[in-house]
RNA sequence: GGGGUCGUAGUUCAGACGGUUAGAACGCCGGCCUGUCACGCCGGAGGUCGCGAGUUCGAGUCUCGUCGGCCCCGCCA
């Protein structure tokens, strides 16, 4: 598209523009002054390209005034470069452009830090300049895989029938779940407002109303602590359909997500592997396993039953459990790599670690004296222990030694390069319980959300015992990251009434918070059922980043702030009048401390 | 709520056991340089060592607190 400031975008420029006078515009990324000849490089979004210019130049000086980050337009003739001077590195680097006329469009101060792929700077002075930031050519290219992702969703949910559907922002808060990001109402003072966690209610509510297949990519928040793949806003590829059985939605969900994938250049194979969720916790100890590789958890409870070591016989008989692992292909382990192990256990909750090394038919390591011949026999089997080989144990309850052990597992995995770069594994996680039982509240919640169906088989169970009902729910994994769940929903609203008595919802409260939905699911609800895909992670995923926040244009910190906007910020008094909204004073305000 | 880690020039970092004037590279400013492409060479400016207490004759360095970034546990249906 030309325009006054371009004839041509700077990547797109060839040999076969030899002699054309062509116009870029753009930011000068390199200067290179020889007193004599002049070099810019010139940058657009599209890639670089060579300016040159000599004493004899038109706008010579023009040139030699230039510093980092002018933006600038160029004019002049397309030239092949003299023999010997190409640069193989760029796509225009066998061409040059002999300046005729350059204009400054707009200066630039000193920078904050160099615009550069390979720079590496703090992430906090990156937030503060983020536009500087994401002039980085890596950001820009984070962010045009986004846009392809959404690209192929978008066309893929349209041309197989599903409707781009907006719902509110300004919703309900509802209780379960994650903490509600709130908003207070001028209009209403004293009430409230809370913003989506997703838009599971509306689209279960589309579903009643006929749109029988909905999507959206869509905002959702949720007011909890941030992780590396956690932000308190985040982006949902969001899918409900109605009148297809579980089958069928997977299937169209593989399809989608081959689709995506394909996009980005992955390719996967169909269909995906499926593994239960009690078999996820027990081989790997996480619900999100990577299966690109072994190394599985093994239960050595019952070799150590009668064990004398006091650590194992306490932990025990306050109900845990012991439990190991083989560090596939692991040879040497230096007392230094194993304290680093040991440190790194114990930053994600394990106790400690017991690590041996089969030696013949003994066992060497810190507590192995204490183990009988059947003990040390037992863990050299269970653990397949060859000879010279390594074995990590573990002991505690068995929540926490999954969560630690499965960790320990992706440590192992990335130290020694258990899984070859590109290979991916997608896999869904199936047959997960619908309840868990909350001991800090003292009763049941759900695994997945309120509205989630149990399997039909399991429904009679749903008040005998509750905890054995398999719920119709589903979880995307690829590479050890969770990146879509969803499930059949509840669409008869005797059953969910039913389960909301089980959560110990009372009757009142669902009204007051649900009504809407139990009103609507006697009205002629149809089957239906979704999921919904985290876009951030699936985005960080493709292009290899270690956090979401390279893959979002304007990402909050660790604590919830924006270090650019400074946002979270104090309000004036007449906006929180205006509100009916009084501050409480923090403590050490009301103890009149100076803060 | 808890654990870990980091904070020194614009940026990335180095600063031995507490010692005299806190260094390097890149960037910035000035000079030289006609085929460079991370151009090269010479010179220069640039510091509240995050902040506040404390120990000490003396603190970038040790102690405590605090603020901020990051990673993790809890939390995130």
């Amino acid at each position: 598209m030309p325009s006054v400031f371009r004839t041509h975008y700077a990547g797109e420029l060839s040999l076969a523009l030899e002699g054309e006078v062509v116009a870029v515009s753009g930011w000068v990324k390199r200067i290179r002054d020889h007193g004599g000849l002049v070099f810019l490089e010139v940058w657009d979004r599209s890639g670089l390209v060579q300016v040159v210019a000599d004493p004899t130049s038109a706008d010579y000086e023009p040139m030699k005034q230039v510093r980092l980050e002018y933006v600038v337009k160029v004019e002049g003739q397309v030239k092949r470069r003299p023999s010997g001077t190409e640069n193989l590195q760029h796509s225009t680097g066998d061409i040059e452009i002999r300046i005729s006329k350059l204009t400054v469009l707009n200066a630039c101060k000193p920078l904050p830090f160099l615009i550069e792929d390979d720079a590496e700077v703090q992430e906090n002075v990156r937030l503060l300049y983020r536009y500087l930031d994401l002039r980085r050519p890596r950001m820009i290219e984070n962010l045009r895989v986004r846009h392809s992702a959404m690209q192929a969703t978008r066309k893929f949910l349209s041309d197989n029938g599903f409707m781009e559907v907006e719902t509110p922002i300004l919703t309900k808060s509802t209780p379960e779940g994650a903490r509600d990001f709130l908003v207070p109402s001028r209009l209403t003072k004293g009430h409230f407002y809370a913003l989506p966690q997703s838009p599971q209610l509306f689209k279960q509510l589309l579903m009643v109303a006929g749109f029988d297949r909905y999507f959206q990519i869509a905002r959702c928040f949720r007011d909890e602590d941030l992780r590396a793949d956690r932000q308190p806003e985040f982006t949902q590829i969001d899918i409900e359909a109605s009148f297809l059985t579980l089958e069928e939605f997977l299937e169209v969900n593989e399809r989608l997500v081959e689709k995506i994938f394909g996009e980005l250049g992955i390719a996967l194979e169909r269909p995906f592997r499926r593994i239960s969720y009690k078999d996820a916790i027990e081989t790997y100890g996480t619900d999100k396993p990577d299966v690109r590789f072994g190394m599985h958890l093994k239960d050595l409870s019952a070799v150590f039953s009668g064990s004398s070591l006091e650590v194992f016989r306490k932990a025990m008989e306050s109900g845990g459990v012991i439990k190991g692992l083989k560090p596939e292909g692991l040879k040497e382990f230096s007392p230094k790599e194993q304290s680093v192990l040991e440190e790194m256990a114990r930053s994600v909750g394990l106790g400690g670690l017991t690590i041996v090394r089969r030696e013949g038919s003994a066992l060497k390591g810190r507590l192995t004296r204490h183990f009988s011949e059947a003990e040390t026999s037992g863990t050299i089997e269970t653990l397949g222990l060859g000879d010279g080989e390594w074995g990590i144990l573990a002991v505690g309850p068995n929540a926490k030694l999954c969560t630690g052990l499965s960790q320990v597992r992706l440590y192992f995995r990335d130290k020694l390069a258990l899984v070859p770069a590109g290979s991916h594994a997608f896999l869904w996680v199936v047959d997960f319980p619908l309840l868990e039982y909350d001991e800090a509240e003292g009763r049941y919640v759900s695994m997945h959300h309120p509205f989630t169906a149990p399997m039909d088989e399991d429904i009679h169970k749903l008040e005998q015992d509750p905890l054995t009902v398999r719920a119709k729910a589903y979880d995307m994994v690829l590479d050890g990251n969770e990146i879509g769940g969803g499930s059949m929903r509840i669409y008869n609203a005797a059953v969910q009434e039913r389960v909301f008595s089980l959560l110990a919802i009372s009757k009142e409260e669902a009204r007051q918070k649900f009504g809407f939905l139990l009103d609507a699911l006697a009205y002629g609800a149809p089957p239906h059922g979704g999921i919904a895909y985290g876009l951030d992670r699936i985005v960080t995923l493709v292009v290899g980043a270690s956090s979401i926040r390279e893959v979002i244009a304007f990402p909050k910190t660790q604590k919830g702030t924006c270090l650019m906007t400074q946002a979270p910020s104090p309000v004036s008094e007449d906006q929180l009048q205006e509100l009916g909204i009084q501050l409480v004073k923090s403590k050490a305000e009301a103890e009149g401390l100076d803060v």
